[in-house]
Order: C-alpha cells, then structure tokens, then sequence
RNA sequence: GCCGGAGUGGCGAAAUCGGUAGACGCAGCAGACUCAAAAUCUGCCGAGGUACACCUUGUGUGGGUUCAAGUCCCACCUCCGGCACCA
C-alpha cells in the first residue's frame, strides 16, 4: 500500500460521527463478568466554552479510560455538569436570557466539544445538577440530614460578599475576600442561615485520611489536616469578681496557667459587650467594625482593659480582663488567657501594655527565665505553679485538665478549626431548600412525596435586593404540610458545592425515581479507582465530597467510607507562565487548536508538554512537533501495514525497540503517568523504525505498524482508529487487547558500559548482555584506551556494576 | 512566620533504586531536494578549549557523605502553592 497523506479533519470528523451513531460504544457492561474500573474527571461548569484546563484534565482521563478498556476491564467513564450557580444568573441579568436557557445551551455546546476531541463518555449517564430529576434528590438528602440533625439552622455571623448578594460558606472567603471577586471584602452579618454540621466528621474525616493515604497526593491531605485544624487542650472557667458567672477560654497550654496575667476577649464575645459601656462601648463598636481586622498580616495588636478582674481558678489570682482586637470570636470559646511568657502573641500584646510577664516553665535542661525578652514556647518544666512544679509539661497539661474536670471548673477539650458549613444562599439558581416556614409549626420539612420543589422559571432578575426567589409570590406562599395553614416557603437555595458532594454516586444510575440511586448498583463501582482534577479543590469540593458520603454511608446508601480511592491533581495550563483567563485576555480557545491540527495533535500535546501533575506552558510551536509526530506516524504504518517486500535483517532490532517501548509505556500508566515519557517513547520507536525500514521484513513491517498503532490508542484515538481500520482489522481499536512485552524480544544482545577512572568517564566497553561482574572487568581493562591511563598506577579498587558500569580507582 | 513542592541547555523537558546528565520535542545552524519557497529528509546543536573518535567544566549557592551525587545529608538563596494572630 503507498504511503497516505494525513489529513486531520477528514479523519476525525468520519470516526466523530461513527463513534456518535454507536451510542453503546462507551458503556459499562455493569454486569460483573470483567472486573470493573471507574475513571472520573470533575465535572466541568457550562460557563459556555471549554478552556485548555478541561482539555488536559480531560486528555489525562479519556487516556487512561482508553487504556483500561484495552486491559480487559469493564470501565465506567461518564461526565456531567455542574450547571447550577452564580454565573449564569449574572449572565441572565446581563443578556436578558433565563439561567436555565442559558446554562442548557452552554451544555450543548460544550458537549459538541467534548465530543469533537473523542473522549470516550458514557452519554447515556449524563448528570446535569440544575435538572430537577437530579436536584431533587438533593433536597430528598437534605431532609434525611435534617432529621438526623446534620442540617439546621441558626443566627450567625456569616461572610456576606456584596458582589454575590449572597452568603459564602468559610471555605468560599480567600484572604478576606470572595473566592469570586477576589478584590471585594466579605462583610459579617448576622443572619439565620441553614448549616450542614460537617463537625460532627470532623474526627472520621481525620482519621479515614489513612484509608485514602496510598492514592492521593500528601499535599492534599496536609491541606485538608489543615483545614480541619485540630487542636488538643483544656477548657477553663475563670470565676469573674463580683459575679456568680464565669468565663470559659481554651488553651492548649493549661500547663502556663500560673503564667496568666490577664484575660483577653474577642471584641465579638456577648461578656465584651456587657463590660464595655460609656466611652468603652464606643471603643468596642469601633472594634467590631473594623475592616483591617479582615488582613491579619497587618494587624495591629490592639485593646483595652475593661474595668474588670478574673479569678484564676488554679491559684485564685485576680488578673484583669481585656478586650483586643486578635483574639477570634469563631474560635475556641473566643476568649484566652494571656502567657506573655509563653505565647509569642500574648508577649507581644502584654509588653505594649505593660501587663506583667510570669514565668513558669524552665526548658528541660536550662533554667527559669527572670525577664525574658521573649517568649519561651516550647514544652520544659513546669515551676512556681504550686504543686504542679517539677512536672513536665505534657504531664501537667493532663494531669491540670483532670483537675479541673474533677473539681468542675473545665475540662480536656478538643477544638477545631472546621466550622459547620453554611449552605444557604440568597441566590435563585440552585436547589431550593425544602422546607416551609409555619407560624404555628415553625420549621416544617417537605414531605418526600411533594419533592422537587421545583425552582420557578418565571422570575425576575435583577441583581439588586434580597433572594430572587422571595419576591416570587406563588412560590413563598404554601400551605404547612403539618397543619394545612398558610406558611411561606424558604426562599435560600443551597451552595453548588452541595450538587457536587455525590454526582458521581448518581452517575451509577442516573435514571432511578425513587431514591438517588440504588446502593446495589452503586456498591460494585466503588470507590473510583481514579479521580482527576485540579487542586484546587483540595479542600472545598474533596473535603465536602468525602463528608457527604460518609453521611450517605450513615443513611445505609453506599457501604464505603470514602468516596475516591485515588485521586490525581494535575497542573494548570498557563500561557507565558500565567494563569489563562478573560480578564487576562490570554485564553488559547481549544477549537481553533481543533480546527488548525485536530484533536489528536492537540491532546498529544497537552500530554506530552509536562508530567500531568505539573503546571504546563502553552506554546503553539511545539504543538506543530506533535502534528509532525502524527503525521509521520500516519504514513509510516500506511505504507508499511501490507508490506510485500523487504530483507529482514532488520527485524529483530526493531521487534527490539517495539517490546522495548511496550515494556516502557506500560510502566508509565502503572506506575507514574508520566505520559510526556510515554509519548517520547513512541517516538523513538518510531524513529528507529524509519531508519530500520529498509531492512524489514514483510511480516514484522506489519507487526510493527499494528503494535504501534495499539499503543498509540489511548493517545489519539482517531489517527489510531483510522489506521486500525485501514489494515483491515474490525474496531474499534480501545477495545482491543493491549500489547504485550517480550522479554526475550526486548533483551539487547551486548551493552555499552561506561568505564570509569576514579568516577570519571574514560571510556566505554561493549559486553554481552548478562555479562559477570569478572568478564565486564576484563573487557575494561583489555581497552587500549584504558590501559594506556592505568599503566603505572596502582589500582586500589574495581567497583563493577553488572550492565552499568565499571569504575577503577587507581591511586599516584 | 509555619507547612508543602520546585530550581537541569535558547525553550518544554528526561535521567523511575546513588551508577554514561540533557532521552524526546521546540527553536536555531548547515546540507539534500526545488527555478524558488513551503513541506520533507540528513547532519550538528550546554559552556570553554581543541590536536574535533580528545580534554576541562557543568544540574540555584556553599559545605559534607561516597569508588561514584541532578539524586542522600547540613546550611542558605530564589520561585510557586497552601495556611496564617486558631490561643
């Protein structure tokens, strides 16, 4: 057969439309005869057009689903969207278009992509979360949260972002600022808000880390530790003088309480507002309301006393109260007892102040400080604390904690820096929250047979004012499923987060009525043996994910603890070293990539730039390397798959180089997925197969150009279906067995091994393979070359490494 | 400040277990083909030297361990990510 030209378009839009016309093509058989495997990329958010981020994580996926098919598993590789949120009410607003409208034509044309660059999805499984097929069954599990206690509701202070007109959960604020807008401040207000209690797996979410340690990144599950915040101490009540009440603060150091010189509170805390009055009063208010509080880097340490003195419970020392700005409302009890002698922060604070700095603990093997001019944080020795002194720090901590537990003033205490997740939003594109609103009833849950409570599509948008859903007349008003009365709906919908806490449960079976998903179908395909995405959402999405599956879990839906068995963070795609964004102006649009060199060329690419996890740069002229590669690889096994001619002498170097290569790319999907290697190792095997070629014979020719094209499926697929075809073989390709290395093929018959002089390179020998350590020996020291450096010197040693090297130390 | 990760040619990178540093590709240079160009093919391509099948030097900096260090240890510098008054 003569050599084809490649022509990208015309490929990939014939096996475009026949992989389209074969709606069967990607499913999982889900009938346990082939052991399965589930590969799950993060959904995407329609915003309208996919950007090159989706097509690397996407590449990473479709791979290695690709591969998995051609390894005889039964593979599970669906995809969704995350339709619901903010955009696309910003966009209504702007275009005068209804969310919904504009988010499902987004959909539409994302998934013309998606499938213009072949990756291989199970369509009949999509997940769009703004349907009310799928929301609904969020709403069916927020009220199986409510009623074991996990959702309800409270007054808080909340993180408000003016921008959003909405509530932002803890995880949404960065540096002060929305996740969002990142240049508007979140504001506090207090508001009744609907809370997840994510606190309450808090310690399982911890804990179940060493289930997930082997198959996620460290950096993830330090980030989430981290997140969590936990923290071991005590919870002490101060008696307040001239008051029955007490103050409770918590330290992890009750170990310094004889160090404590006053007693600091959060300008937030209800006793602040109760010792503050006249010019106080004025001073907290100040407090409050101060915006640089919001940027702890440049914080300046600030308070004042309040007139008031605390009973250290330990000794009955009376030490002053005070309110400062640092000391934090949302954590511990939002009240601590000042160590200058022992806490940098407190140092700080107290020496500004002039309040007295008490030593108390002495380092293991030094003495007590008199008037230290720093603070001394680290565990020593406890002294001057009555009979505590003499004890080691770590003893006493304990030892004072069941002290104060026996006589009723405190106890151990463990405090985290997880809070409850906030999940009402004033937003009308999300899932309403179940529940209506009765006078006499109070808070009364949608009975699963009224569920969805369907989001109304005639609203009004305009950004401005309270929740759209409130002014929605039809909507607010109901009658109380309790009493019959009329009652109002709740008007907050529910952080998008929640739609991506379990869609990849309900892509197991999309379609089921009567309850998210059935836990039989769900329980064989997990957890996912690969998940992948990008890191940042290390903590928002994976950290509600895995929580949200343990309370599936509670519900008796899934049997697994966690959710994804290994995860995968690969690197952002940057242009000139910057993150790509509209703002920016600086998006490199996939189509044009498609249109100009095809989706295997640009998949190629994204894969071989950088490993996956790192963060790559995207640089058109190397793009065209890769439609060379595809080229040249095109017309290579074109004109070589019905070869009729050619010696053969040839032959057994390529079959080298070819079980070589399968050996290579086969270790890569195992072990690193460093696909970049992967492809170099293609072609190279290519190149060795050109200047081969003339010495080929017939049969390994079309060896050759078979096994090529195998390995070259999970890559590019279209170029690899096509070539497949075209030498006659029935596909599709992704479905055929994967290659299978030859040791004996693959073994090289002699070695090139370097001959080093005192570790310096000076040569290098050949020697057969399998060589011992005496005969590599021999053949160095028979080099001319060598001799002529040894001669004359004394050789103190000979270090051989069998297949490596040889080293001769000589001496003089 | 604390916790991670990284630093290798002009560029993206490779070297997976301490054993030939720079595979593979991009860009560049030279040549072949061509009236010419593009495409394609061949060769060269870290730096310095040179007798060009050779020598010296070289993986952020400075030390160390080792027959041997990009890789291990100590100290430091720079960049990126995360956390950051969490008591």
């Amino acid at each position: 057969m003569p050599e084809k030209p490649y022509n990208h378009e015309e490929i990939e839009l014939k096996w475009s439309a026949s992989w389209d016309a074969q709606p069967g093509l990607y499913q999982a058989a889900d009938d346990g005869a082939k052991p399965r495997y589930y590969v799950l990329e993060m959904l995407p958010y329609p915003s309208g057009r996919l950007h090159m981020g989706h097509v690397r994580n996407y590449s990473i996926g479709d791979t290695l689903a690709r591969y998995q098919w051609m390894r005889g598993f039964d593979v599970l590789h669906p995809m969704g969207w995350d339709a619901f949120g903010l955009p696309a009410e910003n966009a209504a607003i702007k275009n005068k278009r209804h969310p919904g409208e504009w988010t499902r034509s987004n959909i539409a044309h994302m998934k013309v992509q998606l499938r213009r660059l072949g990756f291989a999805y199970d369509w009949a499984r999509e997940v769009s979360t703004c349907e009310p097929e799928y929301y609904r069954w969020n709403q069916w599990l927020f009220l199986r949260m409510m009623e074991k206690g996990l959702a309800y509701r409270k007054i808080s202070l909340v993180n408000w972002c003016p921008e959003c007109a909405t509530v932002l959960a803890n995880e949404q604020v960065e540096n002060g600022c929305c996740w969002r807008h990142e240049t508007t401040p979140v504001e506090q207000r207090e508001l009744v808000q609907w809370f997840l209690r994510i606190t309450a797996y808090a310690e399982e979410l911890l804990n179940d880390m060493q289930q997930i340690e082997a198959g996620w990144p460290s950096m993830v599950l330090t980030m989430q530790r981290n997140w969590i915040g936990r923290s071991e101490g005590a919870e002490i009540d101060f008696g307040l003088c001239g008051s029955d009440e007490k103050l409770r603060v918590f330290t992890t150091r009750v170990d310094t309480i004889y160090g404590a010189t006053c007693v600091i509170l959060a300008p937030e805390h209800p006793v602040s507002k109760q010792f503050c009055t006249g010019d106080l009063a004025v001073r907290l208010k100040a407090m409050v309301d101060d915006q640089s509080r919001k940027d702890p880097e440049n914080l300046v340490k600030d308070g004042f006393f309040t007139g008031h003195y605390a009973v250290n419970p330990y000794n009955g020392e009376e030490v002053p109260v005070w309110v400062a700005n640092f000391v934090l409302w949302g954590y511990g009890t939002g009240a601590i007892m000042a160590v200058p002698a022992h806490d940098e922060r407190d140092f700080e604070f107290c020496t500004k102040y002039g309040i007295a700095i008490v030593p108390v603990i002495r380092p293991v093997d030094g003495v007590l400080a008199v008037s230290p001019t720093e603070p001394f944080t680290e565990y020593g020795v406890v002294e001057n604390s009555g009979e505590w002194s003499g004890l080691a720090s770590s003893e006493a901590r304990k030892q004072m904690a069941a002290r104060a537990k026996a006589e009723g003033f405190g106890e151990a205490s463990i405090t985290y820096r997880l809070k409850d997740w906030g999940v009402s939003r004033q937003r009308y594109w999300g899932t309403p929250i179940p529940v209506i609103h009765c006078d006499t009833c109070g808070v009364v849950p949608v009975p699963d047979d009224q569920l969805p409570v369907v989001l109304p599509a005639d609203v009004e948008l305009t950004g401005k004012g309270k929740s759209p859903l409130a002014s929605h007349e039809s909507f607010v008003n109901t009658t109380c499923p309790k009493c019959g009365a009329a009652a109002r709906r709740e008007t907050d919908t529910m952080d998008t987060f929640v739609d991506s806490s379990w869609y990849f449960f309900r892509y197991v079976d999309p379609q089921n009525e009567s309850l998210p998903f059935d836990p039989a179908r769900v329980a064989p395909w997990f957890p996912v043996d690969q998940y992948i995405g990008g890191v940042t959402h290390a903590i928002m999405h994976l950290l509600y994910s895995r929580f949200w599956s343990k309370v599936m879990r509670d519900i008796g839906l899934v049997s697994v603890d966690e959710p994804f068995k290994n995860l995968f963070t690969q690197g952002m795609v940057q242009l000139n070293g910057q993150t790509m964004s509209k703002s920016k102006g600086n998006i490199v649009d996939p189509d044009e990539m498609v249109v100009k060199y095809g989706a295997d060329t640009c998949r190629l690419f994204t894969l071989f730039a950088a490993p996956p996890e790192k963060n790559m740069d995207w640089n058109e002229s190397s793009v065209e390397g890769q439609y060379r590669f595809v080229t040249r690889i095109f017309k290579w096994v074109t004109r070589n798959a019905d070869a009729t001619d050619g010696s053969g002498e040839n032959d057994a170097r390529a079959l080298r180089k070819l079980h070589q290569t399968i050996a290579k790319i086969t270790s890569d999907f195992d072990n690193r997925w460093h696909f970049n290697t992967s492809i170099a190792a293609l072609m190279e095997l290519l190149n060795e197969l050109q200047a081969c070629e003339a010495g080929m014979s017939p049969a390994v020719r079309q060896e050759c150009a078979g096994k090529l094209t195998l390995l070259l499926a999970p890559f590019a697929p279209f170029v690899a279906e096509e070539l497949w075809a075209t030498m006659g073989h029935a596909g599709p390709v992704f479905k055929q067995g994967w290659p299978v290395c030859d040791p004996e093929l693959a073994r090289e018959e002699s070695l090139e091994i370097p001959v080093q002089i005192n570790g310096k390179v000076r040569g290098r020998v050949n020697v057969p393979n399998g060589s011992t350590k005496e005969e590599q020996e021999q053949a160095a020291r028979a080099d001319d070359k060598i001799q002529s450096l040894i001669a004359g010197k004394e050789i103190v040693k000979v270090i051989v490494v069998p297949g490596k090297l040889v080293n001769i130390v000589v001496k003089g």
